[in-house]
DNA sequence: CGAACACTTGACAGCCCTCAACGTGAGTGG
DNA sequence: CCACTCACGTTGAGGGCTGTCAAGTGTTCG
């Protein structure tokens, strides 16, 4: 079992600031940090909480479900999978998270994290201590505006595989949204890997692991998608988005 | 059809400051309002911005989904169900909402509201206009705070739903959250009234009318619950509670 | 090469949705 | 006071989707 590597301070601080301003294009905070409105200085300020945590490998925790909360991050390289596990054992992924996507924003309530967080392939993030933030924020009405729509927008997420869809809307949802949260970072949107297993997928998408391999097959038997292993690609965007049709409707 | 009550600005604001601190301190803002730390300045600012709205009749709308979004509110009596009608015109149920919870923060990352929400019965809110409390959270740590904690703790609520329960574990988690709820609001936790339709809980739950109707009565027959038409009373919370389990273990 | 793991494929069953009919209570108007 | 209407709620029968169980295949890694 690998140690949480998140929580931790005594790890080095990557003072890239060389290229911040690259890797930081594709950030969820890129609008805050790099827009108009931000002087130097400020940006320094925000610059300055700033910790570079990794490169974490597969299987390494981000953080785990009871630690305190400090800080929240920001995912630069690789993907990122949050979950729980309940009372009878069973995961329940919360989700997949991509370059420039925050996780840790569920914590802010109860002060701890109320998940674990895992690495899913080699991964980097950018690490905001959250005191710090919050300070910086009552200065910075960007920051705060920043901070308040990127916990709304989670808010509709969480609800969006909430419905009572069937097995295939569920499927063709999630593959039309990664392809195009992949394709908002500059990746292909029509050709990608799946980093995460069949098992992931169906404890995201609340199916059982079969289930996702049975769709999966359709799919590919239909036309749609075209998939070996973990490598997808979409062949037919328009009818995978008019089966996810209902749930894509939602932002 | 009713017209939308809440974006409009031409309502009389009521001014009752006088029984400000009853009726707030149940509120989720009462932490900020009330709590050491802001002196009587910093409340006077805070109770400049609210506005009173109502009082709303079941079936009156409190804003619709495209409306702009302007300001959150928080419900002062009454019930608020918000709910989306998705493509093929089902509707979902995103929540119902109590006295002193917040609706409309789903709505800052669009800047419009992602959902309708409407009076299950006799409504009163206090409306905060959103950028200024935004200004105001710049000023008060406190208050920033608690916005930042609000919109946290949605993110979980709305994930609580998400897994794929049971009929029997989701209605028995529906009626001890609401019975939790309503305990903390100075309400009997053990006898209460439904102020929504068995298909407003269908909605919600994701679940046919028929199931919730079902499974009522077989926990009214196994003498968990005992209800009679929308009045409740909770007969073996533990074993509702223990039916819930998985689900409740989360926040 | 062998073991562990992820994935696939098939058979079967169960939960819950759908469809349909009926019961009940509140409000209305005579 | 009663008949009527209408929405809401209940109850029953049947079927489909998807979970469970089981076995087999393929791949990676030691």
């Amino acid at each position: 079992m690998s140690a949480t590597e998140f929580p931790r301070t005594d790890r080095s601080i990557v003072a890239d600031d060389g290229d911040a301003y690259t890797f930081c294009s594709t950030c969820a905070f890129s609008h805050a940090c790099l827009s108009q409105g931000m002087d130097k200085s400020q940006l320094r300020d925000l610059h300055m909480l700033v910790e570079h945590i990794g490169p974490l490998h597969a299987g390494d925790h981000v953080f785990r479900e009871g630690d305190p909360f400090e800080a929240i991050a920001a995912v630069r390289a690789g993907t990122v999978k949050t979950y729980t596990i309940d009372r009878d054992g069973r995961e329940h992924v919360l989700g997949f998270h991509l370059p420039g996507e925050v996780i840790g924003l569920n914590a802010i309530a109860e002060d701890r994290f109320p998940c674990n967080a895992i690495a899913l392939d080699t991964v980097t993030l950018c690490r905001f201590s959250f005191p710090k933030i919050s300070i910086l924020a009552a200065r910075l009405p960007r920051l705060q505006q920043t901070l308040f729509q990127l916990l709304s927008r989670d808010i509709g997420t969480a609800s969006l595989l909430a419905g009572d869809w069937s097995a295939d809307e569920r499927m063709a949802a999630f593959l039309i949204r990664l392809s195009r949260r992949l394709a908002a970072r500059g990746f292909s949107a029509e050709r990608f890997q799946l980093t995460m297993s069949r098992t992931d997928i169906a404890n995201y998408l609340r199916l059982a692991p079969e289930t996702v391999s049975r769709v999966l097959k359709r799919f590919n038997d239909e036309g749609l998608i075209q998939v070996d292993r973990r490598e997808v690609e979409l062949a037919d965007r328009k009818r995978l988005e008019d089966i996810a049709g209902a749930i894509l409707q939602q932002p």
